[in-house]
DNA sequence: AAGTGGTCTAGACCACAGA
DNA sequence: CTGTGGTCTAGACCACTTT
């Protein structure tokens, strides 16, 4: 038994089971948008019970890993597709969540400074992937962000990397997105900020700053955002 | 069996023994802070089996209704104590959340005009109660609110309502707090803010707009709050 | 009709907490 | 030692989707 450990005392099955269906997603064994095997044949293989399989892939579900569709199929969800948001925060005025068409202003490869390093966790100097960009709805530039990523997690990268998101850019090296959190305060406009988003000098502005995780833990992305908002609301919701 | 329906197409089993077991918490047959029956006896006593009534309980305690001890028992929450933050975004420089104390200014009854009429989907001219008050940390106040709820959902009231929690009224009046959205945005302190917030008249402050709903979707709650951060910060975890 | 995930059952055994 | 929730099993049947 290469997968499972059974004896007492250990993780619970379920978990590892879910560690192992995870494990096969990430080196692309079942690739996003297709179908896991369905449960009485995972269950077979891992000779265990149906029940423990269905207990893995719920939590797999609620981990927004993959979608689980009565009469149809488990499927491996597809980060580079247009209809999941992650951490998208901006609704329209009537309510429905809004991402915006993002657009490079620049990239480039910086080694990280102090801070930078403190708040990705990283050793000064690291080497960093540094995206600025705007990001427009409706016409009009409403954000201005700043990215950073350490390179040494990304070496695979699309062919454009100003308009991408960091959840398929994750997917594409192997890497499962986790939690992140968002500090939010006012902040300034600065002249750059200002001729961006067409505001003026000194308006204060909703600042986002924001840290994404790995599931392992790891910080995955350092983004300092500024909002001139219009057409859009910043809006949280707690369930 | 006056509380559940077995039959087929019916609502599913589990979805039954939650309604059930919400509506004893409810109606104040298992009182905040105490221990349901243990799960072989709800499984008894209902006429179904203890998977069933777990698959109830692991939603309920998902919804933040109970809480599940192993080797202790079922317990339903206490909105009243101190240790549940149901909505609080405000942490400390060390990342702890924190809830702050809160005064009040005024407390008032009033009709809803038009706008709260519509925030809180009522008539106007229904009446409201008013809540005006200050919330402070590490001895400095950094936020002012404003608190509007329906009359007609509170007829119960603490001796208190100043440092009241929205939880808590709520189950002193058998109603479930369901989600709650809130937008944030940027607003210049009015005469009163910077009174109340110790800024300069104008200063840019964080204005929270949330509203609170019941787990029947019925707005308890519009809240406007105006927020000068100092040893506070607005954190979003995205999960 | 065949195949999928969703619900429900009945029971065994484990880990944890407290008397 | 007893009682609690947590894990795991084996199987039946249901509802939904596609062939």
């Amino acid at each position: 038994m290469p997968y499972l450990d059974n004896r007492l005392m250990a993780r619970p099955l379920y978990l590892q089971v879910r560690d192992v269906l995870v494990q096969r997603i990430v080196v692309g064994q079942w690739k996003p948008g297709g179908t896991l095997p369905n449960e009485t044949l995972l269950a077979q293989q891992l000779g265990i019970s149906i029940g423990t399989v269905r207990k893995a892939l719920d939590l797999m579900e609620s981990e927004r890993i993959v979608t689980r569709r009565q009469g149809r199929g488990t499927f491996v969800n597809d980060y580079a597709s247009e209809t999941l948001f992650p951490f998208s925060t901006f609704h329209n005025f009537e309510g429905q969540r809004i991402s915006g068409t993002k657009r490079a202003k620049s990239i480039s490869r910086v080694q990280a400074d102090a801070e930078e390093a403190s708040r990705l966790g990283l050793q000064r100097g690291e080497e960093l992937i540094k995206v600025e960009r705007l990001r427009e709805h409706q016409g009009r530039i409403f954000m201005t962000e700043t990215c950073l990523l350490p390179a040494r997690y990304f070496n695979r990268l699309p062919d454009d990397l100003g308009p991408y998101r960091l959840s398929a850019l994750a997917q594409l090296n192997g890497i499962l997105v986790g939690p992140a959190d968002e500090r939010v305060d006012v902040a300034l406009a600065t002249a750059e900020d200002a001729k961006d988003l067409d505001v003026a000098d000194g308006t204060p502005l909703l600042r986002l700053d924001r840290t994404i995780f790995s599931d392992q833990g790891d910080r995955l992305e350092w983004r300092v955002a500024r909002c001139a908002l219009r057409h859009e609301r910043y809006v949280v919701r707690f369930v």
